[in-house]
DNA sequence: CGTGTGACTGGGC
DNA sequence: GGCCCAGCCACAC
């Protein structure tokens, strides 16, 4: 595993239960790669961290686990619209706490 | 070394 | 909301 896909990892692990960061907002809090390359750790070490909880600029993930998805957002009340992630409640910014 | 690809994004219509 | 597109960059052929 990269350095790059550990301090990845280790933002992921940051992410309160109930709240979620986008691809873009962990490429810019790291300074380093971009979404794409934070999309590619997590196609690749995703299953071993809380996944559910990183996703795309509009709230989606792709289709084939936005169904495992919504089962976690619900059990976490994730704030869910439509059944997608409603961002401006549920997006957590890193710097903020 | 060129090309295609992908858990992406922002802009334009 | 949708579709298209350029920009993105590591990786596999």
């Amino acid at each position: 595993m990269s350095d790059f896909g550990e301090r990845v990892l280790d933002v992921v692990e940051t992410v309160p239960r109930g709240r979620v960061v986008t691809y873009g907002l962990i490429a810019d809090l790291l300074g380093e790669g971009g979404p794409r390359q934070v999309g590619r750790v997590m196609a690749t070490d995703g299953p071993a961290v809380t996944w559910w909880r990183v996703v795309r600029a509009n709230g989606t993930l792709p289709p084939h686990l936005m169904t495992d998805a919504q089962l976690h957002w619900r059990e976490e009340r994730t704030p869910v619209v439509r059944g997608h992630v409603d961002l401006r409640r549920a997006l957590w910014n890193p710097r903020d706490p």
